[in-house]
RNA sequence: GCGGCUGUGGCGGAAUUGGCAGACGCGCUAGACUUAGGAUCUAGUGUCAUUGACGUGGGGGUUCAAGUCCCUUCAGCCGCACCA
């Protein structure tokens, strides 16, 4: 029979659409099952080949779990503010809103012709005021609990979008986005104290069912280390703070360093002799990009603050202190107590600045290199803690400076608090006004959406201004609190606010009450099974995890976190195996494709690629091999027989094959799974005849992966009722199992002969059987069998002498 | 530098987790059908050698048995990066 795809495809679609085939409601008869696809930037170039990538894993997930008899949320929205569409607004001469609507048109058109069985009735849009009223609301709550604030502060700024970035949107120094310089600037921004939560944020990726990697590399990001808080005291009088992972070496410190920005300048500005040198060489710092300041990491550079020292709490011993920019203020106390033995950078500082370097723990050569192993070594040149190993010297040091009052035993992160102001248009304005007698205050919650105005131009500006700062009637308000004159926030919130709740929101997607309905967060939360990009897991994936646990503090969300599942895609390359982009000429259009083969071709192919999780090449020829399976699927209904039940031949086969894309699908191995089916079909051919109980389990096993042409076929045949909800085929471990099997015969590990057995044949029949045969039986001629080792159903291997 | 991952035919990739390496697909070779084929079908296809040997980046080890475990080394990819 033909195969004509086009035909077939859109109406099966227009069927589902009609239909409504992929609507859920609440329905506690079923188990619930909540599938998530991270929603798309629709960006003016359409779909790119990698979305389909995760779509159709999840749709092939959600069509299995439908048929398995669970009540199935599968949602798709629109992650739609955010600077290429202002950008491309901007230059066009259109506004943002009309460029978002245009792409989002086209993205729906696209995903629509891939079959993707989306409950189109949840449909979400950030961009939508009834969407950010929400999105606001939650500041606002953030705000009220002290988990957004303002604050003056040194911030990555690119130099092109001319806008804030957040520190996980740094890349190299550059701009994530456009890979211009991101330079430092001072300015006013609205903070989220993501800090609050970085333990709870580590602790409880345990308890979830997330791939290793995204764990770890979480982990790493929020970057939790421990060791000690240890204050000096100085010349001048006052204490200088430092943080350090390594107290046991406390002996070894020799010199101090602060970061350019460290508050002690100022505060001894007279004591310091060398005022101006100092000042000038915090300039420097400050003038230099991320890029550079990374790029120059090699050469240490410093000055020495003149007239004032260090001194250490255990020798009493009078130090030098440096400013230098290797210390960050944003780590820690923007100070350390150097260690040069037994930290390389400190050991390159000291080499550059001729300054001791003591060894405290042995093992090492500390005049040609720092030692920094931990796990052996013996504290020496250290008063008390001489003998000790370096985890009793931490222990015993900590105690000391506990009790000398002067330092305490201190956990750090490396995460920082978010950067969540944007001075650009296309976002949400933030809903807090500024007034001079009240300062920052809350909108009223009645009062949202505060909506996005209209503005005349909305070019962003050089003096890092939002654009809506220049439109008056925008900007001037009144005080909520005491109606006195007032001006608002300007800035607008980072693309990251919008996807940070979204999947909340397909719970209960047209709630004007709240951002859900308890009775539908109770029963749909948590997602089941999110599938995601890796480049998401430390920007969207960490962030919506903090606003997920922020919600449930508040009493919000009944889970403490929003996902119970995360697995991650491989990204699809060009031909040349090199990265897809316009630049490298290598794109691949899905609409060419769907155009040219189909999209049940396009489908299984994107998931026959190769193991979901890795990255892997496009290649076009590849495609045909899908392709030709298809039509031989359809090609079955021409010897379809009426006959009823698995047939003899194909009995086993069948459950085997029931069996593995079963339990394939939930293991995200598409690729194998298909190569099951397509072993099978080949079997089916062999055979030449298929009955109307094969083929139903056939089709069935199939839909979920190539859901238009099993369709088809499920109607061709005759099969009641609707495929969307056809009964997933069970298969019978015991009818997987042979009677007969062969098994290798080895001689010392090498393969010489296969034997025929019953498959539960024990080791003294199949001893006899192998000597029995003729060209075994000769290799054994003349030797004696040391030892024979039978693994049941797989092989005999014979040790001989 | 730190953390993570990968290395298997001409290509994409399989391998029940220590048990017959190369499933499935592409490509290729030969044949059939055909006015024709970039369609379809049939057979073959890891390498070398006429019986057998060698083969999972290289070297070593454990084992009756290693793609899989251990040590070592090389190559590539990704993330973080002066985080004290």
């Amino acid at each position: 029979m033909r195969y004509d795809f086009k035909q077939v495809e859109k109406k099966w679609q227009k069927y589902w659409d009609d239909n409504e085939s992929f609507k859920v409601e609440i329905d506690r008869t079923k188990p619930k099952f909540y599938a998530l696809v991270e929603f798309p930037y629709p960006s003016g170039q359409g779909l790119h080949v990698g979305h389909p990538r995760s779509y159709t894993a999840l749709d092939i997930v959600s069509r299995a779990k439908r048929m398995q008899g669970y009540n199935v949320l599968y949602p798709m929205g629109w992650d739609a503010f955010g600077l290429p569409t202002e950008n491309f607004a901007i230059k066009n001469k259109i506004h943002p809103k009309t460029v978002t609507e245009n792409n989002i048109k086209r993205f729906k058109s696209q995903l629509k012709a891939l079959g993707l069985s989306f409950d189109w009735s949840r449909e979400i849009n950030t961009t939508d005021p009834s969407y950010y009223k929400w999105t606001q609301w939650i500041f606002l709550q953030m705000f009220k609990h002290g988990l957004a604030y303002k604050k003056e502060m040194n911030v990555n700024w690119c130099t092109s979008c001319k806008v804030v970035l957040a520190n996980e949107e740094v890349v190299n120094g550059k701009c994530e986005r456009c890979h211009s310089d991101v330079i430092h600037k001072v300015k006013s921004q609205w903070m989220l104290k993501i800090t609050e939560y970085a333990q709870r944020l580590i602790d409880d990726l345990d308890d979830l069912d997330f791939i290793d990697r995204v764990k770890i590399q979480q982990k790493n990001w929020i970057g939790r280390s421990t060791g000690a808080s240890v204050r000096f005291k100085t010349t001048a009088g006052s204490q200088l703070e430092v943080y350090t992972t390594r107290p046991d070496t406390l002996f070894g410190a020799t010199y101090m360093v602060i970061s350019p920005e460290h508050p002690i300048i100022e505060q001894y500005s007279d004591i310091i002799k060398n005022i101006d040198q100092v000042l000038e060489y915090r300039k420097t710092a400050a003038a230099k990009s991320d890029f550079e300041r990374t790029e120059l990491a090699k050469e240490k550079t410093g000055v020495r603050l003149e007239g004032i020292d260090g001194i250490n709490p255990v020798n009493g011993k009078q130090i030098p202190i440096y400013i230098s920019d290797y210390v960050l203020m944003s780590y820690g106390t923007g100070a350390i107590m150097a260690v040069p033995a037994h930290d390389t950078r400190d050991w390159e500082f000291a080499k550059k600045f001729d300054l001791p370097i003591i060894e405290v723990v042995a093992g090492g050569d500390v005049q040609n290199q720092a030692y920094t192993d931990v796990e052996t070594g013996t504290m020496v040149n250290s008063g008390f803690l001489n003998g000790l190993s370096v985890d009793e010297a931490k222990k015993k040091i900590i105690q000391y400076l506990e009790e000398k009052g002067c330092g305490e035993s201190k956990v750090n992160y490396k995460l920082r608090d978010w950067v969540f102001s944007r001075q650009r248009y296309w976002g949400e304005p933030i809903p807090i006004v500024y007034c001079e007698k009240c300062g920052y205050v809350p909108l009223p919650e009645s009062e949202l959406p505060l909506m996005l105005p209209d503005v005349d131009s909305y070019e962003p500006t050089d003096n890092g201004e939002s654009p809506l700062a220049a439109m008056d009637s925008f900007v001037n308000t009144t005080c909520p609190k005491c109606s006195g004159p007032a001006k608002r926030e300007t800035d607008t919130m980072p693309q990251w606010a919008g996807s940070s709740w979204y999947f909340l929101r397909y719970m209960d997607p047209h709630n004007d009450k709240e951002l859900a309905s308890k009775e539908a967060l109770e029963y749909w939360s948590p997602v089941d099974w999110y599938n995601g990009g890796m480049e998401h897991t430390t920007l969207h994936l960490l962030y919506s995890r903090f606003w997920h646990k922020f919600l449930y503090d508040i009493g919000v969300v009944p889970t403490k976190e929003p996902y119970a599942k995360r697995t991650s895609h491989g990204m699809i390359l060009g031909e040349n195996g090199e990265k897809m982009s316009k630049s490298r000429g290598n794109v691949i259009n899905p609409d060419d494709i769907i155009e040219q083969y189909g999209a049940d071709t396009m489908r299984l192919y994107e998931m026959f690629i190769g193991d979901f999780e890795k990255s892997a090449p496009w290649n076009t020829s590849s495609i045909k091999g899908c392709k030709r399976f298809l039509e031989r699927v359809m090609s079955l209904m021409d010897i379809l027989t009426e006959g009823q039940g698995y047939s003899k031949e194909l009995e086993r086969s069948f459950h085997i094959t029931i069996k593995k894309v079963t339990e394939d699908i939930e293991a995200l191995k598409f690729n194998t799974a298909l190569a099951s089916m397509m072993t099978l079909i080949n079997e089916i051919y062999d055979k030449n005849s298929i009955n109307k109980t094969e083929f139903k389990t056939f089709i069935t096993l199939l839909c979920p992966f190539a859901p238009h042409i099993c369709e088809e076929l499920w109607q061709l045949a005759g099969f009641e009722g609707d495929m969307t909800y056809a009964k997933w085929p069970v298969y019978d471990q015991n009818k997987t199992k042979l009677d007969q099997v062969e098994i290798a015969v080895q001689i010392m590990g090498k393969v010489k002969g296969k034997l025929t057995v019953p498959v539960d044949a024990d080791e003294s029949f199949v001893l006899e059987a192998a000597k029995s045969n003729e060209r075994i039986s000769s290799l054994l001629e003349g030797k004696q069998i040391v030892k024979s080792i039978y693994v049941k159903g797989k092989l005999l291997n014979l040790v001989i002498r």
